[in-house]
DNA sequence: CACATATGATTCACGAGTAAATTACCTGCT
DNA sequence: AGCAGGTAATTTACTCGTGAATCATATGTG
């Protein structure tokens, strides 16, 4: 497993613990045991919000170990296949800063793999006519075809990981999910306070 | 929201969009808008499976943001945390080895974060007796005492974080989410081939 | 008992991302 | 017109984590 490790994406505080022990066929996921070692050693605290967090966290991590292989097969990390897809699905060009709001990366960044990316000629770069500061980048009939052909496998991949739920719980777990990213994303400025 | 940038936890391979445009007050969720691009752009594939994962992806990265702010003030990184939590929860020593894998980084880290840590005084290391490959690392005083200050902190921040689901639905989504974990933590050795 | 092999921890060289500074350009104000 | 201040993109210096060697030790095999 030290393979392919993920980032830092890991714990939340509440890292996970495979068991240590040599029986590694975890039955429950291995969050619960992690608070449960909490709640014995804390027994006043409200453990309960880790049993959410912890798990989005490690499915996070598990999720773009499995997802980066089809990826990797083309020769592409996760931040340049991201930015390639913004590309692809928004359909028209877009600046290095918007390419950094849709990935969610820096400006210096976009700058890099933009450079990476355009020698691999995957993306092209044009001047704005009017405001000389800011470029235009657009995918190349190579790039588009790249993102074209590894989506279908990358979308194999997500529906094998998830499985294990059938479709009413897929809709629902997308559904909670869905309102908790939500309140997040209006939050997140308060919360930074 | 350039500030306080993630790791790479970002997108899935379905990033994410604030709308790109000057109305940033997206009622629902980024992914979802995300998601219908995809469709429109490649209205064979079935996308849904996107609409867990990206969620689950912008969560993270987004949950961890918030995190990182207690534990910042501790002057501690989240991986730091990280290490110095299994210790405590555990409540034993642990070896390198064994927090690598309760922390889900690689041995290399381990053995970095550890110089840190223990020049800060916050954890001890003992050479085993029998087998001299091996080290036990523990918490000093001064390290229990800050996992012990900063966990509170932490937790009001997830409590915080999750205030926009009710309780019920907090419990469901941590089913959902715990069997997902469960099926992933097992099956992800297959899906690596 | 020596040797091949495996394992724990560490070191090293490198790649990737960030924050802060920098460059280049635009725009509102007087 | 000219300048103050803001914004887009890039560059720079740095940190952090990784994978691949490396060192030190242990263990099984002939």
């Amino acid at each position: 497993m030290t393979a392919t490790e993920g980032p830092s994406a890991t714990g939340t505080g509440e890292p996970s613990a495979p068991g240590g022990g040599p029986a590694g066929h975890a039955r429950g996921d291995t969050v619960a045991a992690v608070v449960q070692q909490w709640r014995a050693v804390h027994p006043g605290l409200d453990t309960s919000p880790m049993e959410v967090i912890g798990r989005i966290n490690r499915c996070a991590a598990l999720l773009q170990q499995a997802e980066d292989a089809p990826l990797r097969r083309a020769g592409l990390t996760r931040p340049e296949f991201d930015l390639l897809g913004a590309l692809r699905r928004t359909g028209h060009e877009l600046t290095p800063s918007e390419l950094a709001r849709e990935t969610f990366s820096s400006g210096a960044a976009v700058t890099k793999r933009l450079k990476q990316l355009t020698e691999r000629g995957l993306v092209e770069r044009r001047g704005d006519t009017r405001d000389r500061r800011v470029a235009h980048v657009r995918l190349t009939d190579a790039g588009r075809e790249l993102v074209d052909g590894i989506l279908p496998a990358q979308l194999a991949y997500e529906t094998a990981a998830l499985s294990g739920l059938d479709g009413p719980e897929l809709g629902e777990l997308a559904a909670l999910l869905g309102t908790l990213l939500g309140q997040l994303e209006g939050r997140l400025g308060a919360l930074r306070a």
